[in-house]
DNA sequence: CTGCTGCTCGGGCAAATTTCCCAAGCCGAT
DNA sequence: ATCGGCTTGGGAAATTTGCCCGAGCAGCAG
């Protein structure tokens, strides 16, 4: 790797609150090893600064305004299978690490872990290892024994992002747009999401996703 | 009053829950004075105890199926001026408390506070004192010293009915049964309340609902 | 390889709902 | 007495919902 990784880990900062970023960058920082090398709060501009600066690990929250941080996620790894990519959300639904890790992420740790935790969690996926907070390792535990999974495990990955973002308030224009689909997907994406979940009202779906932490309201 | 009087603090206790009617009965009828000698599981029944049997004090949670809790409140006092209702929610928004003692309520106590607080207050309320528990206090102490109210402020009490059931997951026609109001009526309060609070959406309604306490979630 | 299945994406269309404007009764305040 | 605000609803246009459909594409079993 570059010199930058000879004297320890690179890292790209994603999450779309800038003040999050400030702190965090300084967390890292104050560890000696850990290099913010660049940030962005979107997920397009993600991969521009992943090619310019080319860290060791991305550290992305997946809940951003505009496409999915999925959709980033296998964005980065499709052009460059060697990104490390550390998810780093309040989220904690299984499904949702269940689907990073699948789009290709090393990691996924919660917000509500312990700052040391980040960052372990991201000298394990610099060295290629997979990592994981140990509240995202029980909740994955006890979904693999939970024979009727969560009602979000109905749901595929499209579906669960338009519920979230539907849930955080968007409207279903704001949604076509963020997400690059014609209203009418959208909406029909509402509809399903609704039936499949049994959800008579979209209160009652704001309700689920909130109760699934799907939300954090 | 009566004999019962004589002996202690005849209540009766309105509230949906079974359950929690059961439990609020073990614990007022441990104390030695307190006694519960009915129960009713909505507005309407709750009036027609109270003629049967006089309680000294109604011990209501407001938040009902089927009329408002304000309304039975209205009700009974109206019919029975001297009654002291003592009201049992676990919301604690400054507007549904103002309503409650305006609508003729002698107290305001929130589930979240200590089994003691709801014996303290039915005691006061008995004497004919005024009683709220510490939170409540809290919240409406707040309320005077902030110029810049809670957005449920703006709403009216018709209004704030609506929003807790249809956040709450009720449908349109629900509520329009609940409270006993036309279809048109209910969607047209719907629509009100969006254009009143800037909510865009039914999510953001629900959200709005959810952080100034009026909905669980 | 070939189907099958499931996810994603959208069109169509009738039925329902929302949006927005308006009116009337009622009640409290000026 | 009048004004404003709450409550209750009608009406009509605009949107959304509820369901049905087909297509493309991936993965997976046979």
């Amino acid at each position: 790797m570059t010199e930058v990784a000879a004297t320890g880990i690179s890292v790209l900062l994603v999450d779309d609150h800038p003040i999050v970023r400030q702190g965090y960058r300084r967390v890292l920082e104050s560890q000696g090893d850990l290099h913010v090398v660049a940030e962005a709060d979107n997920a397009a501009d993600a991969y521009g600064a992943f090619k310019v600066h080319d860290p060791d690990v991305v550290v992305m929250d997946i809940s951003m305004p505009g496409a999915s941080g999925l959709e980033a996620i296998r964005n980065i790894r499709a052009r460059s299978p060697r990104a490390r990519i550390l998810v780093f959300t309040m989220h904690n639904e299984a499904v949702l690490v269940k689907a990073a890790f699948s789009a290709g992420a090393s990691g996924f740790v919660t917000k509500s872990s312990e700052p040391s935790a980040v960052v372990t969690a991201i000298r394990s996926v610099a060295r290629g290892e997979r990592a994981m907070s140990d509240d995202i390792a029980h909740v994955l535990a006890e979904d693999s024994l939970s024979p009727t999974g969560s009602v979000l495990d109905q749901l595929g990955e499209r579906e669960i992002e338009i519920l979230r973002q539907f849930a955080g308030g968007a409207t279903t224009e704001q949604i076509a747009s963020h997400l690059n689909l014609s209203v009418k997907t959208v909406q029909n994406y509402h509809y399903l999401i609704k039936t499949k979940t049994g959800a008579r009202t979209d209160a009652q779906l704001v309700r689920l996703a909130a109760t699934c932490g799907l939300t954090k309201i």
